[in-house]
DNA sequence: CAATTTCGTGCACGTCGTGCATCTATGCAC
DNA sequence: GTGCATAGATGCACGACGTGCACGAAATTG
């Protein structure tokens, strides 16, 4: 499976449609560094598609979606690395095995829309579709948590608790990491690892942290 | 200060805009439970409210933004609550008592927001701003954490870490409750301060959890 | 009361998003 | 291969959304 955890292999039909999918989610993201997601229009995406503008509905339901389309992607690459982790490991060791998993896989794709998304993060009009596309993928990941512990532990309140803290972690850390780059070239992957690492140390340890003495 | 966290004593000018803010959120909220989300225009909206179709603009940029304005200021009210605490009780206690706090605020305030919200959450087009509401709090509370804890904790990642996840575990943890919730009345609030306890316990306990042995 | 600032409003314009009808390419059965 | 059934692409029309601009009314200031 690629990294967006599609088949690659199925009909001309589906294939043709996936192709479609992808050139429309690129000429977004693309349009949308050069000239900022404001600024550019449903017409010049499906033109540089080579679409009509009527068929970009028929993908995605609007502008921004097509945008995030890419990172939506990516989270729903790593809910499946997560699972695919051996079953002997805990939730936090197979959180922190599954993020890696998928840094490798990006790392080695040609495609770069990790720097892409960088420099449009914060647009006004992403922030809450960055958003929902994270908390789209809590359900699934809530359920795979469930798979990992005991049959008590899976019906109480913790899987959906976990996958939130967790998403939340990776949505703070990667922003940090993202905040501390220079304009350049993204730094070290190595540090956003070690960022990865105490986050979830944190989070194994416990949150809790004494008030003030005075 | 109210439950939205907004002073109430101003010069005229600055009291007609609050009350032409609050008479467009409250129609809004209204007409979006009667007829769904989807199915309220700004046109009505604005007759609604009694103001003219482009003032809506000069309040709020989009029908959603303004549907959700109630629970935007109940976040706000929370992290001004967290602020209030004493120095001296840890994060997550000043956590669990400002929720309370809150809770007490909201049930002695006439106007019923929650019931109406519950009725209309999980609306595809206010998803994404409820999250962004949430999201929006979550500088303000993480710099509120830093002044409770020591110093080297206050420049680390925990405060932005802990901010993120607890909002995440109120969140998780409201919308556990609403959904259990019979379409009636509201249930117990006693039911949902349970729950909150449980979430917060399981944040102050670490969250790792052994894999499945076999 | 006069000057100034702020706010409400109408108008015009471009963009967004959807329902509907139609046309075309694909998949399938034979 | 031929013809049929279906899914997808496209054009069209329409209502809703959101913003810039200019003007007038109300509030504030002094």
């Amino acid at each position: 499976m690629t990294v967006d955890g599609e088949p690659t292999t199925a009909g001309r039909r589906e294939r043709k449609k996936s192709a479609t999918r992808a050139a429309i989610r690129d000429a977004a993201l693309r349009l949308a560094v050069r000239d900022g997601v404001e600024n550019v229009t449903l017409d010049r995406i499906a033109g540089e598609a080579d679409i009509a503008l009527r068929t970009f509905f028929n993908y995605f339901s609007s502008k921004e979606e097509a945008v995030v389309a890419g990172a939506a992607g990516d989270f729903r690459a790593f809910v499946a690395a997560f699972r695919a982790r051996p079953r002997g490991e805990s939730v936090l060791q197979a959180l922190r095995e599954g993020v890696l998993d998928v840094m490798d896989q990006m790392v080695s794709d040609e495609r770069d829309h990790i720097s892409a998304l960088v420099s449009i993060r914060g647009a006004p009009s992403l922030v809450p579709q960055l958003l929902a596309a994270l908390a789209a993928q809590e359900d699934a990941f809530a359920e795979a948590i469930a798979e990992r512990v005991d049959a008590d532990t899976a019906g109480s309140l913790y899987p959906r608790l976990c996958a939130a803290t967790a998403l939340a972690t990776l949505r703070i850390t990667l922003d940090r990491w993202l905040e501390e780059s220079p304009p350049g070239g993204v730094p070290s992957f190595a540090t956003l690892r070690a960022e990865i690492d105490r986050g979830i140390a944190e989070l194994a340890a416990g949150l809790d942290r004494p008030g003030a003495p005075e």
